[in-house]
DNA sequence: TGTACATCAGTGAACGCGCGTTCACTGATGTAC
DNA sequence: TGTACATCAGTGAACGCGCGTTCACTGATGTAC
């Protein structure tokens, strides 16, 4: 028999997960009303006040989820890379668009809350951006293919280059994944796949060749 | 005296603009109301329906609007960039940056709506910059440095990245204008074309060292 | 040019609906003795 | 272990509000003769 309080975070972590699912399902947060993400979760409108003060506060801690969860994911992936001898560009998008299909939710909230409709989620998201681009600058520092860029600056520059293209990346996968079907689907991934290889492959030319 | 069907566009493109304005100062167009935008223009609320069915036929107007708008811009740089013998990507960058504050808006929605609330909206941008690519995959097949390019997708994949890093940096450029001011506004514009300098060249670097 | 009629952008009242929020409540779980 | 009381997640009625949409209308502009 599980404590009240466990039951209550059960409650509360119900809301924040509907949340996610309805904003993400062809929505946007903002449009969402508290009575409807308490009714998905078979809750009186009333009790979303035990658990949140109100719908900003419920989005705020969405965001706190989700890019604690996309930073593993880039980590995982970066570390991937970086370090396993046989990792190709072609593998690790791969590896990367299985990561995005996985919990597309995450993508998809993070992406489209980034310019969407609450200023409170927006700097939210924004600072949470910025944790994700400090923290990959920091596993591009011990690179050895990195270690010819002297400057702090080009380094943190091609984290946020190579945040924003995983942003732009995710995003387009899954609109091909809401767009199409069957094979015409996997044509339109393979498609994609060697475009964002090529991407990745003008990207580190350019860093092969800087200074 | 204008005549009646004149009046008639007049009311029609100040709802046009009214929206337009509302669904970028911090909001979402999916969050904005009929009467909300009636009322912007000093109209009734029925009114409306005199110049369009819904919202989202009004939404669409808008989206064709600013593509078209952007297409002119995107074009004009491009060829600026690449035709003018004294153009080096730091004033080039400059000069993008000044298009975008010119007509904020129009950045703001298209970035903002691509991946909003509205399906409707959102395939017809993804329409818009699919063409805005294709566009400017012509202009840059006529470019000296990208003879070398033999596979026409390589440079499809190189406009796809530069028009999705004009809408980063279009987008990054508003924020920091919303966010800081005076002194300390400039220090960051200045820090912030740097990094978009860097990018570029990045970028143009890959390129230069392509097969 | 003047008149009689048609058109139609904008009006204003009315409707039913879902919303956020308040309030007093219920009854199961937790705690103190 | 049993009892008496406190806590508090969830309930249900009620509120005022802005919404999209309908409808019959008004009166200035346009058109036909």
């Amino acid at each position: 028999m599980p404590t009240r309080d466990e039951r209550k975070q059960q409650s509360r972590q119900a809301l924040l997960e509907a949340a996610l699912q309805l904003s993400t399902s062809g929505r946007s947060f903002s449009s969402l009303s508290l009575r409807e993400v308490a009714r998905e979760v078979g809750l009186v409108p009333t009790a979303f006040y035990r658990h949140f003060q109100d719908m900003n506060e419920l989005g705020l801690e969405i965001v706190d989820q989700v890019a604690l969860f996309l930073k593993h994911i880039l980590h995982q992936l970066s570390h991937d890379y970086f370090k396993q001898p046989n990792m190709n560009a072609e593998t690790s998008m791969v590896f990367f668009f299985q990561a995005v299909e996985k919990n597309a939710a995450a993508w998809i909230f993070m992406i489209a809350e980034r310019w969407g409709g609450s200023v409170l989620l927006r700097d939210a998201i924004a600072r949470e951006i910025k944790d994700l681009t400090d923290g990959l600058c920091l596993d591009l520092k011990q690179i050895k293919s990195m270690q010819h860029i002297k400057n702090e600056q080009d380094l943190y520059v091609l984290a946020q280059t190579l945040i924003d293209m995983s942003f732009t990346w995710a995003m387009s996968w899954i609109s091909l994944n809401r767009q199409f079907q069957d094979e015409n689907l996997s044509e339109k991934q393979q498609l994609y796949i060697q475009q964002a290889v090529i991407q990745v492959q003008l990207l580190f030319r350019g860093i092969a060749n800087w200074q």
